[in-house]
DNA sequence: TTGTACGCGTTATCAA
DNA sequence: TTGATAACGCGTACAA
């Protein structure tokens, strides 16, 4: 016991921190009026003098309420998990930023687990981030990816993941609404509308009069990337003579470069100027940069020869040169309206799911193709609108 | 009380969790056995066969110590706080990172705190940071702008600030070691060669040949921006008919871009070809993008008619095209000695100060000046080797 | 070798 | 309007 005074931090002066004892004593209450005043829950139960009275002795004391003691006592600790594939990116870093400005003006903290599996199961939080914790924002990940965060069954919320049954959008047939998922209701949802997105992209393209696209996909089995897919494909379905290729990568820029360049050399890898792409439809900003890259490598010019789309909207896309015609995504409203659900959630409120916008933001890096789409092109070839 | 065991989360089953007595009741032994065997302290107070029985008992109830307790009677949270001046930003993505993982070697947790005022003065980060904290890394900041967070007195180390009086380099005199802060031992710092890194790309330069240089310079008043523009000059300074300038600017590409232009436009904003610096020195790999796009914009060539270096070596760097000549920062390095330093600290051991090396990446962006030093040049104007 | 008892600082309930 | 008092779950002297 009698070490304990000790322990206290590295200064000379260790005063030891005072307690709500203290503060009780130095203005002559007890300890439950200190903790109805600073709780803020005194009005109508304490006389607005003692009240003032509290406060100045907390005041003057320096007083700071054990965050330990007061998680103890209450169950809760006022500190949310977010849970991100990977924190070296700026979308999250701004996800983070927004679920913690919100967080902070509700008295709540935010910790950081960057999943080390990426977006696949995540090992359990609970080992490495020692702090305990009231919920769990989860981004991007696989729906069934948190089986090990579920464990204490903690209020969870998905960002930028699996939708809940029905939005309101167009797509999603309505289904019923605890249909999905089989032992436990289905999770408060923050969507980014990036199926939306992509059309806006491929709508965009079509318009300058692209007809062959190639859409460069990033190599990874979560949602948003399926959906980009899939909406890729429905607009340029119902384009007469379009013809959609893929070509898969994993999120770097050196895949992306080797992937553009498989598919700017043609089908046959013979390189002949009238099969290649006239787009590279990217998935993200970073893998964009990587298609210009082959582009430079095979003497094409970016947006002369081969337009080029990205995706995310990073400082990146107008780094590049041309800028990047790119998809800008509000990170920070995904993390901010991400920790709204999860404080609603606590509320024991229903938390309706969100969808954000996302805006195309078209810049110099796409423009018509080199062959405008009325003039007479050479071998007219004829393959099905629809590829597989 | 009897409404507590209705809190817990959102699940059905709502079991509650076990604390250390309800392993005991499982185990058959008593709460005290529990805590000593799971705490890992029992090799000699506790028989081998009692410990496995608590180990399956606890293992067969899931349980979790609370923390909340454990750090109300330990006062310790086994959590540390990383205050950064922007999360944004590769580079402290990349220290969290470095941290995080020591950290969770040693049980511990990081949480984020991103002074939301920049480097300059941290507005107490008790007030959002909710978590209690056992100590504070703070990178990149003022070594006074800590004096809300110093409040508690907490175990602090700073990373890539002031340094601590001598490091065993070259340039600090070495001075009687508490000199430096007047009312508090000088935290421990882990520090990175930046000097030396400028000081590398400054050699890098003149050796290509040239000698007209401008430095376009981090308008933050940081001790690393310090360092690195004085480290430039002592390069140029000593090479006979060398021209240095500097020109700030903020830290962002939109800034940088205007600055690299009045650069390159000249003293006059003529734009005379050869009064003009043939190398642009950067504070950051952004800045340098910047100044890419200044070039552009004259119908200048990089690297052909003006060289441009970064710093950082962000992935910026080598998407930018050219790629760009950069300097290597060990940012999971430094995170992870922070971290040890801090851990350090904890023990009472002194934690020396460590300086990282950093290394120079020479890429496309830099080749000889248009005009060899060989050569006549036209009006060979006479300035002073050291501008102001 | 094991169990008992106490206190960490807070909040919440109840009686005054 | 206020003050005792009892937990919250854990770690650890101390007694058995």
């Amino acid at each position: 016991m009698s070490g304990d005074g000790t322990r206290a931090g590295g200064g000379t002066a260790g005063a030891a921190r005072p307690t709500s004892r203290d503060v009780a004593r130095a203005a002559g209450v007890s300890q439950a009026t200190v903790s109805l005043v600073l709780g803020g829950k005194w009005p109508g139960r304490v006389s607005a003098a003692t009240a003032e009275s509290v406060r100045a002795a907390a005041g003057e004391l320096g007083y700071r309420p054990n965050l330990a003691a007061r998680s103890l006592r209450t169950g809760r600790t006022r500190t949310a998990l977010l849970v991100v594939p990977a924190l070296t990116h700026e979308y999250f870093a701004r996800v983070y930023a927004g679920a913690a400005a919100v967080a902070a003006e509700h008295g709540f903290g935010v910790v950081l687990y960057p999943s080390p599996a990426g977006v696949g199961p995540a090992r359990d939080p609970f080992g490495s981030a020692q702090t305990a914790i009231d919920g769990v924002i989860a981004s991007s990940m696989a729906a069934d990816a948190l089986g090990g965060i579920g464990g204490g069954g903690l209020p969870l919320v998905m960002l930028d993941s699996e939708p809940a049954p029905a939005v309101g959008g167009a797509s999603a047939p309505a289904a019923a609404p605890d249909r999905a998922a089989p032992d436990r209701a289905a999770p408060p949802t923050v969507n980014l509308a990036v199926a939306d997105g992509m059309r806006q992209v491929a709508r965009h393209l079509v318009a300058l009069g692209h007809r062959r696209i190639t859409h460069l996909a990033a190599d990874v089995d979560s949602w948003t990337f399926r959906v980009r897919a899939r909406a890729v494909r429905e607009v340029l379905d119902a384009v007469p003579g379009a013809r959609l290729a893929e070509e898969r990568c994993a999120l770097d820029m050196g895949a992306a470069r080797e992937a553009a360049l498989r598919a700017l050399r043609g089908p046959g890898g013979a390189g002949g100027a009238d099969g290649r792409p006239t787009a590279l439809l990217c998935d993200g900003d970073l893998l964009a940069a990587g298609a210009y890259k082959a582009a430079r490598a095979l003497g094409l010019r970016v947006p002369e020869d081969v337009s080029v789309s990205g995706f995310d909207d990073l400082v990146l896309a107008s780094a590049l040169e041309p800028e990047l015609t790119s998809v800008r995504l509000p990170a920070e409203e995904v993390g901010a309206h991400g920790m709204r659900a999860l404080l609603a959630l606590f509320e024991g409120a229903p938390a309706a799911p969100v969808e954000l916008p996302v805006r195309l933001v078209p810049r110099g890096s796409t423009a018509r193709p080199p062959r405008p789409p009325g003039c007479p092109v050479p071998p007219s070839r004829d393959l099905p609108p629809a590829p597989g």
